[in-house]
DNA sequence: GGTGCCATGTAACGCGTTACATGATTAT
DNA sequence: ATAATCATGTAACGCGTTACATGGCACC
């Protein structure tokens, strides 16, 4: 469900082909997790079929090109406009590392809220305080563990969007536009 | 992968069929997820298939019954003695749930094996301490968050766990052997 | 002339989810 | 009677992973 929103996103940003989105996804989320190509084509299957983007076909350049289309559009707008379920703090990390990357998205604003979200899960699982078998014990604080652990990876993160807001990628050029090859 | 792997230590406590895998799935992990009785029938399938399960078919009772085989006892001793990949605190929680459930299974083992292995994770992790882009450090930290996460939990788990030592599963009757039906 | 990256796919598999079909038994 | 639960499945789909097949091009 990461990967699909994730290509989508980018492809807001304007045209891309398949090897490009994989190289721009794993630059967009600082190398953090590789993606397999053949995914790649394959989301970009079920995207099309979904209404999602339009494949261009091949373009003077011999590259197949896709573009996002309004319906595709409307997916990255909520992507980015709803909290996402809790216990999947390395997807939201991808979320949010995505969000930065794209100067059209207000990555402080994803934060933010993900915190209130991510707040009223931790107010509520406290309030359950495990009465119980071990079993439920065990795994009822296990999820505040991790709701816990999420809102104080909430905190920083603001302030490192915030540090990092219309920095852009850093040093690394955008790379943008069709790469150059004949 | 867990669901795979808890239906079968269940199996290696006495021959179950179907339906009444998923309801001692369920009560042993403290009915904090629910399992479709669709799924047990297709895991039941893959078992089967990979020899890790033996389909004794219908019985007198008229109940499907499956049995665990040396290669499934195999695959159950090697899932409890493996510590788990990290950022999967919820999973993590599920298993040692179960263990706690499964009275030939040493739970406080698994916890102290796991936090073995999650301590020095965090020790990696920190080592690491982000000198790259934005992306790359909202993601380590949301690994780091997420690793200390579990290692916190994992204290308390071995508390509950110690607390719980050969007390089974409190009040609710084991409610092994062939439920009465005709 | 090979090694390796760029580029586009296909195919098979794994695990999980939902929904559906079908019956038997149990409780009201 | 009928609704709920027990019980066994099947089928389709989603997302993800790995491996394979094919070619162009670039560099040494």
């Amino acid at each position: 469900m990461s990967i699909r929103q994730s290509l989508l996103a980018i492809l807001d940003e304007g045209d891309c082909y398949g090897y490009q989105l994989r190289v721009e996804f794993e630059r967009r989320t600082g190398h953090s997790r590789s993606l397999n190509v053949g995914q790649v084509y394959a989301t970009l299957d079920r995207l099309e079929r979904d209404g999602l983007v339009l494949k261009l076909g091949a373009n003077s350049t011999g590259h197949v090109y896709y573009a996002i289309t309004d319906g595709g559009r409307l997916a990255v707008r909520d992507w980015f406009g709803i909290a996402m379920p809790s216990a999947a703090l390395d997807e939201l990390a991808l979320k949010v590392a995505l969000a930065q990357s794209l100067p059209r998205v207000d990555a402080a604003a994803v934060v933010a809220l993900q915190r209130e979200s991510t707040a009223a899960e931790v107010d509520a699982l406290r309030r359950e305080e495990s009465a119980g078998a071990v079993a439920r014990q065990l795994v009822g604080e296990a999820q505040l563990a991790a709701a816990e652990a999420e809102l104080g990876w909430l905190l920083r993160a603001e302030v490192l969007v915030r540090g990092s807001e219309s920095f852009g990628l850093e040093a690394e050029p955008p790379r943008r536009g069709r790469p150059v090859r004949g």
